[in-house]
DNA sequence: GGATAAGCGAGACGGTACGTCTTGTCTTCTC
DNA sequence: GAGAAGACAAGACGTACCGTCTCGCTTATCC
């Protein structure tokens, strides 16, 4: 979110507002969706003024993408059970539940800024995305060196893992269901076993 | 888009403004991306007046889904040469080299507005989503005749399909390479004759 | 309202059609007043097209106007009772009587079309209010001859009879009760038997 | 106009903004009557946002009021010559050359949208009407105290000063000429005079 | 402790787009 | 031709956000 590197002096940043921006985002989106969100309606749920927003955030997407990432920073340590397949369904069961909540909505809110700013999709990709990727590949990695790998390219397998979920998430979120997960994580795993041409 | 089904009575819509607008859209989709599609806008491109296009449109999403409709009616006669492989290459092939043009910008728009409405989102999986994904399906059963798939569900065969393709198109078009495409194309195949648990 | 002097050809002019959207003039005005009075309105509430009312009539105000003189037409013998406060209190009464209704609105109506086109204004004078002023005239002149009227001009004592009207039409309409009939043909009559200086 | 009477808190208005609404306002009323003027081409004409023009008007109406109660704010001392009919004369003419002007297309514009809204009807009687009638009402009463008098009612007296102005401005502006000015005065100063009954 | 610097709520500002409404004209088919 | 139906260009309506700005006031750190 924010940076304020140098200078140190002058009046801090009030860490009650920031709290009060990440809940209102919450709020707006689990009530409204994406089409409820705007930066003028998160100022007022907070009770703070917009330009307290705009120091922090250069735009909605920010606001968003700070929201879901302080929401989601309590979670995710990547599964690793000994079997990709049980890694693999653990992690997109727990995924997918996630979507069906507010952070799908956040989700959701972020690809539909992400789709207006290509720059904020590359921003969107550095700081969640990838590390989302990286979890599965290193379950992937992991499971190699078990053996339990043997396509050759880890990043279509993640694309495989994550692409169907965005797809879902664009037009049908209630396809993110527990059997679901089942089902994709066994294909990919199918997959990543099946012997090389 | 239209419809106005029943009485034929009153002057008649003009074809030459259905045309105006959805090149209008295109031009606009093409020159600024979705960020520079409004009504208003294409109104004003098209010399029709905004009426014209609400008389026709319901929204926004609607306006881009005629455009992308009309515009890819030239094209797609699904691949069928004898190995599920090569076909599903070259329907990602094309598939991809348009996400590359216009069609491309005008998906991500279409993304972009199904995000914003969900009944618009299953507007668009009713009118466009499901003959694409027919398209693969026949792809499969052909194949399935052959000898060639024994994967047992056609639908995640196909989401593992397209939804890298979304999944790319909302975060990094540029991902969507001929090299893709055989990655992919060649990750399905194998994924489907891949011999059953 | 209309002409249509030369050629007689072709299908007549329905009648009931003049008709309908006479009725519906007075009946939106009535429920909503001015505002209430568009031509697209007049034409759904009588069922007719807004090309037949175009046909008939150049504007809005022709409508009113022609609505108007259908609705006076039933009425106005000039008062003759003998005595010019007798005249005028009559008069007044019966006008400012249907100032509170109906024709009370269709005259604010006119009012307002009148102030925003000039020419209409001039078709309101010729077709309506010379009239009106002729027959307080004739009144005037009666009297003359009784020698009940001195003052030397005609035209500045029909101004002070109507004036105050329209002044209440366009600020306050409550104010035409009969008091004020009685109290304005009071002092009319005063002042046209006022001795020249 | 603005109000805004309590809480002083936030950036204050730009009076420039005030200044060049009104003078737009102005500008347009001048040039093209008042079917030219609309709220959007007043913003447009003053260079200003139409939330600038909303801010501070409810609509139309009051922002010509407010044009018109500026303009005139620079005028107007009451008449005071000792005589009654000199003094109604005065103010007539001057009254009547100003609606030869600007503030007579200011006026027409007033009263049609007096004519379209009740409440601002009410709304420009208490701000503006009601102070000229004082002014007519003052110069009355220092006659009446002199015995120039003896009319019983300044109301109707009043009427009879601005009504035939308003049935003017309605029907034909051009009949306020320094000729009329005279001819009313006149007859407004014989009634006043005349012996009561 | 007084200066300096930044944060803060409030709200105005120029822009842009929204979706609706009227006006007056035009175009089709039916009577 | 008239008539119903309804499309059309034009343009105003009033509202909602966007991102920026300008107030007066409140904290902080630095000299």
């Amino acid at each position: 979110m924010s940076s304020r590197v140098g200078s140190m002096t002058g009046r801090p940043r009030d860490p009650a507002v920031d709290e009060a921006i990440r809940q209102a985002t919450l709020d707006l989106v689990a009530e409204q969706g994406y089409r409820g969100v705007s930066m003028e309606g998160i100022a007022a749920r907070s009770g703070v003024s917009k330009q307290a927003v705009y120091r922090r955030f250069a735009g909605k997407g920010e606001v968003i993408l700070d929201s879901l990432v302080a929401y989601a920073r309590t979670r995710l340590p990547t599964p690793d059970t000994g079997d990709l397949g049980e890694d693999l369904l653990t992690l997109l069961e727990e995924t997918f539940a996630a979507q069906r909540g507010v952070p799908g909505a956040l989700n959701q809110a972020l690809a539909a800024e992400a789709l207006q700013d290509p720059d904020f999709a590359r921003r969107v990709t550095d700081t969640l995305i990838q590390s989302r990727r990286a979890a599965v590949g290193e379950i992937l990695d992991r499971a190699r060196s078990r053996g339990q790998v043997t396509y050759p390219d880890n990043d279509v397998l993640i694309d495989l893992v994550f692409g169907p979920m965005w797809y879902a998430l664009v037009f049908d979120a209630t396809k993110l269901t527990d059997a679901y997960a089942t089902e994709l994580s066994a294909a990919v795993t199918t997959l990543a076993a099946s012997p090389p041409d």
